[in-house]
DNA sequence: GGTTATATACTTGTATACAAGTATACTTCA
DNA sequence: TGAAGTATACTTGTATACAAGTATATAACC
């Protein structure tokens, strides 16, 4: 029974957060990360005693995780699930299902206000970079996807995006802490890619938009090993809760 | 403050199913069948006095509704969003959007098993309808998608379902329960339909499967107008709990 | 030893209590 | 009459208590 010092999740972002949401985002840190390995069975007593909370907000988290598929609720004991690489790639189709889907939405839309935000997001994302702020960036690199979803006011795709937003948070923030460190030149990259996308917007052209869609999931899941390497870091030094 | 003697969802189907749940399915149905009208705020209180039960329950159903769109959680009070026209449509969507999807990948598989599945399912169905058991056939119904979804194994198309589903089936659930009365006619076409859905995964055709799809969503959504009627019957003699 | 019973230490789900915050209505004062 | 402050009756989020059920291990018995 181990005290993490450390947060893997922004503490930041949890200013006004309530303590099941904390628990939700710093629990989906750990699993995704690797911290907490696939088949751990969690208990409600001893997370709340982990993050000494009691054991409503522990309950209504787990309620979340088990909502987005990374853990199991079964009769006795929360099972982890994880992300292992064919949850990967599922993940990969359904953005793939939702952003065509919006694009062809898109299409037929005044694009003028979705292009300048969309211009703004990218600028906040070049800031970060030159700050090397991976945190900051991951940020408004999910507010850039989340901002073309959105901007199609469907309220059930939207549903499915609220559903995986927190996983590719986490998924991000971690791939993108570990290149700030080691693949810093991948950003340029990055931006081009995020460039790309916003043109294809702009002239509305298909192709190009899945083109970079596809660069743009490359970026972030094609690196699972980054995520191995990322826990492997992390973990330096901090024991496991097994038992 | 009325008490409801009569409840809208099936008691059988929550034989073991948790307090939570219990009431999050009932308010379901009263939302979607107009019962409970749009923007009507709801409180955790009122709720549980209603249910006679305590807030805990209460609680973690607004969140499963919250999370299925029908419901809003503000600042103070959820408040009712229910399911308009545009909302049915959005559903529409998505539902298009992951059976086509399901579809793709069923082509690349062995559907032998699948398909003999199905046609117990539909088998169910016929028995239902000549049973005049608007609730079981409704389950059979919505067990027939549910089970195309789950073949090919996804667990986060699965995912969308599982948030899909709770709406669907109460969709479901109103029109059938309606048709049985006023249009028993129908269900010769809705059985034709399904036989359609199992050949053209048979033949793994895809114009058919969409046609069937279109159609199969014709008879539980193009009828909103059913719904609404179905809200008149029910809420007949049934006082709201307005204030 | 192997099998069955029982005790114990868990688990979940629900009820209840309490703290902190927010809208509403009322009172007070100019 | 109008504005500002205060009291009150709500609200949410969290902690805690308890009942009912389920695994695990110990003990008893054949």
């Amino acid at each position: 029974m181990t005290e993490h010092k450390e947060f893997l999740y922004p503490e930041k972002w949890l200013s006004k957060a309530a303590a099941g949401d904390r628990v939700a985002c710093e629990l989906r840190m750990r699993i995704i990360s690797g911290l907490i390995e696939s088949g751990t069975i969690l208990s409600e007593n001893k997370l709340a005693a982990d993050f000494t909370v009691s054991r409503s907000p522990v309950r209504e988290a787990l309620k979340i995780l088990a909502s987005e598929n990374i853990i199991r609720l079964e009769r006795m004991g929360a099972v982890v699930v994880g992300l292992a690489e064919k949850e990967i790639e599922e993940i990969y189709d359904v953005r793939l299902l939702i952003e065509t889907f919006v694009f062809e939405r898109l299409v037929n839309m005044d694009i003028h206000e979705l292009v300048k935000e969309l211009s703004k997001i990218l600028e906040m994302m070049k800031v970060a970079i030159k700050f090397q702020d991976a945190d900051e960036f991951s940020f408004q690199d999910v507010l850039f996807h989340e901002t073309i979803i959105r901007s199609i006011n469907h309220s059930y795709i939207l549903m499915i995006w609220n559903n995986l937003k927190p996983v590719m948070e986490s998924l991000i923030l971690l791939s993108m802490r570990v290149r700030f460190k080691e693949k810093y030149e991948d950003f340029t990259r990055i931006v081009e890619n995020h460039e790309l996308y916003i043109e294809a917007i702009k002239k509305k052209d298909r192709t190009l938009m899945i083109k970079s869609l596809h660069q743009n999931f490359d970026d972030v899941q094609g690196k699972v090993e980054d995520l191995w390497m990322s826990q492997q870091m992390l973990s330096k030094g901090v024991e496991l809760e097994n038992e």
